[in-house]
DNA sequence: CCGCTCTTGTCAAGGCTATGTCCACATTGG
DNA sequence: CCAATGTGGACATAGCCTTGACAAGAGCGG
């Protein structure tokens, strides 16, 4: 946390695009929402341009939220800024309660304790078994949120407290790569949709992140052109020219090399037009941030977070 | 650590063109930014070429992604690194946490309007397509309820108000048939597990209500005898004593012969032994509750309360 | 149930500044 | 000598600002 105050907003002001960035509402909205109902009013520079306040972001995006909970912007845009917080608190809550899972589905924890307890016991059929049970009644969103991502975490905590042998932690990973890529295939190629590349890059062995990607991408509607582990960055970039994909996401896990990762981040980087998008994912990529981000590579460590990045790049713009 | 092959810390002064080189900022935006907010100083050679250290590389690398994320290069050029460097890791955590509430999974509505579209298009394959897809990313339970009861209820309505052709209600029943018994026989038989009988009376070809039933039933843990439609009562009796099942449910669409199914009903009733509960379900079971009844069959006209009836009788007393 | 108004997100035109790119020419390095 | 680099200036345009307008919905009275 070095000797900085806050989270590192220093600046203490934030131009236009940085908050639309955050907020998810469009540059128009934000100086419509100013004009019309005076619902933040920032500094302005010598140029005149808007300088944003944390505290303005955060109106915002509680702004965003209530219009989103079916409030009409009019109403709320006047309100102090804690009134608005307890409104879309109340607004959540409300819509929590009011959904309550008529056919209880299988808790994710619960799937995650028996597929455990199947793969410590090298139980290859049951574990295959409850997985794909799991996945079909659950739905493979929540599949991959609620039980393959902690389930993969458990595990790999476990490996590294030398609890847990690495054949057990292989099943694990290839029983839900199997289901995984299984789905991803499932979704056929539209001619319409945007296409991404997802793939592991040299020295990685692990797939079971990249598919994982994949298939959150393919559920979002992307053309998934998915490659696997341990490509060299050459044959990535070829791939990726060659089909013409918008975005190029990597997973990366391993990372004791990481002047190597980095390297064939650097390479593969150079090698892709400036116009594509590079992502790089996975609980490696979060330990490279930094220098990930500064060779112009988006870094999103969740496969949530990934899946609205993906989103905003949906629409060729 | 190997020798570190080229993995950016080797001599301390880099030339221009290394630099542009990993940075991926033109050289002419290198110099632009030095000459215009001093962004970096670089050392000079004996001949007056720029002599980058890796600080600076490191530093035009945060000041690009700064710039990437919205900030003009002007108001962030002249900053300190560390700041600059907060700065970034500020983006890129607000970027991970502004999407809490991500993934969220195609609302059912939207599903069955598409598929609705699709049957009257009478186009098998998008039909066929959309139902999959919602079943997989939304979940078999989701999906029962909140697509294929509320798709057959319009088609259904749709039918008798003469808006909608026999084969258009066809195509429906059986894409979803299809999609609903695959799904139900997916789930492996399990021995402990109690056994439940499914099927349609003689005189009702119906046979997606019953494989909802079905379906639902196996995911509540059950072992799923599933038969089909249009079964005469004696059949289903003699299935159901050499089964050894728990409950016989039936599931009733075809009402226009009340008597018929009534007596069918009255004919299964008392073939089955007193201890053999049977219940009656479907649109067509409601209309007949009162007699059904009366002559001890159980009526549930909603899968939901179907499955709770279920759960009642999971455990033998 | 049908029009009507009001709301609200989006877009366009016109102006301004900041900023990336290009160029012409000098100098250095190999 | 050619390729790479440096310097200073010119230039085009991308991004932001403001004003105004439009169209799709939401809400509402009849």
């Amino acid at each position: 946390m070095k000797a900085l105050p806050d989270g590192g907003e220093t600046a203490a002001h934030q131009p236009i695009a940085v908050v639309a960035e955050r907020t998810g509402l469009s540059q128009d909205v934000l100086r419509a929402w100013e004009r019309r109902y005076g619902a933040v009013r920032p500094a302005r520079d010598a140029g005149g341009q808007r300088q944003y306040t944390d505290a303005d972001i955060r109106r915002l995006g509680l702004l965003q939220a209530a219009t989103r909970a079916g409030r009409s912007i009019g109403s709320v845009a006047a309100l102090p800024t804690d009134q608005i917080a307890s409104l879309v608190e109340g607004d959540v809550a409300a819509r929590e309660r009011s959904t309550p899972p008529v056919m209880d589905s299988p808790v994710g924890s619960e799937t995650v304790d028996e597929a455990f307890a199947h793969s410590r016991a090298l139980d290859a059929l049951a574990l295959d078994e409850t997985l794909r049970r799991a996945a079909t009644v659950m739905g493979v969103t929540l599949f991959i949120e609620a039980v393959a991502v902690p389930l993969l975490r458990r595990v790999g905590d476990e490996w590294h407290a030398g609890r847990l042998a690495p054949p057990q932690e292989h099943l694990v990973s290839s029983a839900l790569h199997d289901i995984i890529v299984a789905t991803m295939r499932a979704f056929p190629q539209r001619s319409g949709a945007p296409k991404l590349l997802v793939a592991t890059p040299a020295g990685d062995r692990h797939a079971i992140g990249a598919a994982l990607v994949g298939a959150a991408s393919a559920l979002e509607g992307w053309n998934v052109l998915y490659l696997g582990a341990d490509l060299p960055a050459a044959d990535i970039a070829d791939a990726a020219k060659t089909a013409g994909v918008r975005i190029v996401a990597v997973s990366i896990v391993y990372t004791e090399d990481r002047a190597r990762v980095l390297g064939e981040m650097r390479a593969l980087r150079s090698r892709l037009p400036a116009s594509m998008i590079l992502i790089a994912g996975g609980a490696g990529a979060t330990s490279l941030a930094s220098e990930l981000t500064a060779m112009n590579v988006r870094v999103q460590s969740s496969v949530s977070g990934l899946v609205s990045e993906l989103r905003r790049h949906r629409h060729p713009s």
